[in-house]
DNA sequence: ATTGACCTTAACCTCGCCTGGAAGCTAGAA
DNA sequence: TTCTAGCTTCCAGGCGAGGTTAAGGTCAAT
């Protein structure tokens, strides 16, 4: 078990590519790993799950600096003491904070959308153009929005 | 009422900085606003609203782009089309699908969490230092732990 | 033995999001 | 009037999080 992968591998696993594996390790976020005894890097499940945790937590916004210093946290070999638990306590309790923020932003999405959902029965048109019949502009424009991307906190 | 504003008034209020102001405006976030005889910007209370969305949404995650994009759809003068209305639902689910990410991070910062505090116990120790009796060492790590940033996803 | 996929480091580049500074104008208080 | 804070434009620089390119070494297969 524990089984050797290389750079690549790893990358792959983990939805990453090489070079930010590199970078990574660069930062501290990833201990420096074996290598073979001609430099290549050799990783286990156990970098896998780490990378993952990382790419997890960035992906919902958190700097690559905050995830360090949580992973910092779990590393301390010795027993963590009870201000790293108090630590892990706030950054859970942070994401709850973070949660309520999102669904407060929500919310006014949601009322912005009711406000423009009345323009839409109010004049019953659709982007001001006739149901039927669209003009050429109206329909570029409809294009246009089709077009726009909707990822969201995706950087 | 809309009591007019200069930049500097618009930025304390909205949490933002003047230059971070101009920025937005260069980018096409904020309209062009109205200015004094001596060219100064005017603003009211709607540039207050909008520039207070932009850095909620921007402290959440959303990129500049995103914002725009959606406060574009805001904007559209003719009624917004019912695509425009999809584009705000699709955003608005797109919130849970992040509130749900979100709560599964938190779940595994809690395992992890579990983790640590078992070893705390299992050692009896904080920090590996006995809780009595702190040596000048462990005292300085405490401190630096106390003095790490808490900050989340606050880019 | 050579190809092709994969690895190495090092230096440089990009993009988003600002931030700072220079040089100068303006408004209100002392 | 003069001082100070705040405003203007413009250009430069910086940081985070990578990507790109160059020049080369390694490994397995053919």
């Amino acid at each position: 078990m524990s089984g050797r992968l290389k750079i690549g591998e790893l990358a792959k696993r983990s939805g990453a590519t090489t070079k930010t594996v590199r970078y990574y390790e660069l930062l501290g976020l990833l201990h420096e790993p074996e290598r073979t005894e001609s430099g290549y890097r050799l990783y286990d499940e156990k970098d896998v799950e780490r990378l993952t945790f990382i790419r997890k937590a960035k992906s919902l916004g958190f700097s690559l600096t905050e995830i360090g210093e949580t992973l910092t946290l779990f590393d301390s070999q010795q027993a963590p003491c009870v201000h790293v638990l108090a630590l892990l306590d706030r950054k859970i309790l942070e994401i709850d904070r973070l949660v309520g923020e999102l669904k407060e932003l929500q919310q006014e999405l949601a009322r912005l959308r009711e406000e423009s959902a009345a323009r839409v029965e109010q004049s019953g048109h659709i982007c001001g153009i006739v149901e039927r019949g669209i003009h050429a502009k109206g329909q570029a424009a409809l294009t246009w929005l089709e077009s726009q991307r909707l990822d969201v906190a995706r950087r």
